[in-house]
DNA sequence: GGCGTAGCGGTACATCTGTACCGTTTTCGG
DNA sequence: CCGAAAACGGTACAGATGTACCGCTACGCC
């Protein structure tokens, strides 16, 4: 239809991350070049070093956006299902909705952890993200009666990344739910108890 | 000393396998290539190309060795401290056994992790690597006295690879002991109770 | 002891990459 | 409405990369 007015200025910026996210969850953060980006986004090669001034800040910004995404999904997650009793299933939703429409922005969020071994510019990002969880997973499980919200939450927290890569790297041959929410429930059942 | 009678043969294969391993554990699988490789070898080019046809099957060849011998590592840890009753200090050492020694083989093991999301082929050392890591743990579960060592093992194996992934990313910042220990003890006093 | 083959090392080359450059178009404050 | 500055698009180029190729060497088997 819109023979499509031409997107510009900073939203062209916007774009770009979009699609380095794109290419860095499809196809590696070891293929994200310029050119890709570019093709990816529908642009010329000279709009992401327009707008980018080296790959590596492309990259960064790119995973600082993936985080950003993912703690505000988390978060609002959290704040919607305060007070919960039943804890396991919203959780269980939590992982389905992560690996389902936030797809996209975990395995960049995952690269970007693997990568902060070895550059410790990425420190405040992976910082940032743990928190994020952290706050929000604590703040369900005080609703849900945790005697030591900080610490059950770094144990939860440490599983929900295992169940998470897992689910992942195993792709999507098994229904998450089914196969997630039984460990989920032993897990929390450990923590918070039945007393 | 020597003038080091240069390793032929088969060896070399080996040779080449442990440099590609170091490259991924210190450069990342991205900064994986064949010049690379045979440098930190102290091999000529042609070496890898003729040892691996390709750079992929390098790469492959590199993960299934990673994934091998962390699998063993932790099979002969399970093994040795089979029946133990302290099992979160167990644990304990065992992670701090794979972020000290094993720190190499367990970044690789990660990074072929993430890379199966999208590529099937690895998906079978990924089995194997979660298979092997299932039933080591599962192993010191019965032991230690579980009622369902199984699904035990699954939200154990869960938080272990949070917990190994979250203080790769963080770097040797912390001891690692002292940050994973009250972690562990809280999750195994959760699964196996004190009664 | 000779010889076929596996192992070896050097080089060549087409391709892709990051990035710099430069002339043109669009935007917007005055 | 004008002019400077920002945004844009195309192109150029040096360097790195995967892989093929070719002639040489060492080794094991007859």
């Amino acid at each position: 239809m819109s023979p499509e007015r031409p997107v510009r200025g900073e939203a062209r910026r916007a774009l770009i991350l979009d699609a380095a996210l794109e290419v860095i969850a499809g196809e590696g953060p070891g293929a994200l070049t310029h050119r890709r980006v570019a093709a990816a986004a529908g642009l010329p090669l000279a709009a992401t070093t327009y707008w980018f001034s080296s790959k590596d800040e492309l990259l960064t910004a790119a995973y600082r956006l993936a985080a950003d995404r993912d703690i505000r999904r988390v978060t609002e997650f959290a704040d919607r299902h305060a007070g919960t009793s039943d804890l396991a299933e919203v959780l269980t939703e939590l992982l389905a909705a992560e690996l389902g429409e936030g797809r996209t922005a975990l395995i960049a969020s995952f690269a970007m952890w693997l990568e902060a071994t070895r550059r410790p510019e990425l420190r405040s990002i992976e910082h940032d993200w743990t928190e994020g969880y952290l706050s929000a997973v604590a703040g369900l499980l005080e609703g849900a009666g945790s005697p030591s919200p900080r610490l059950d939450a770094q144990v939860l927290t440490a599983a929900i990344d295992g169940l998470l890569l897992g689910h992942l790297a195993r792709g999507a041959q098994d229904d998450v739910r089914t196969a997630i929410r039984p460990v989920l429930a032993r897990l929390v059942e450990g923590l918070v108890g039945d007393a």
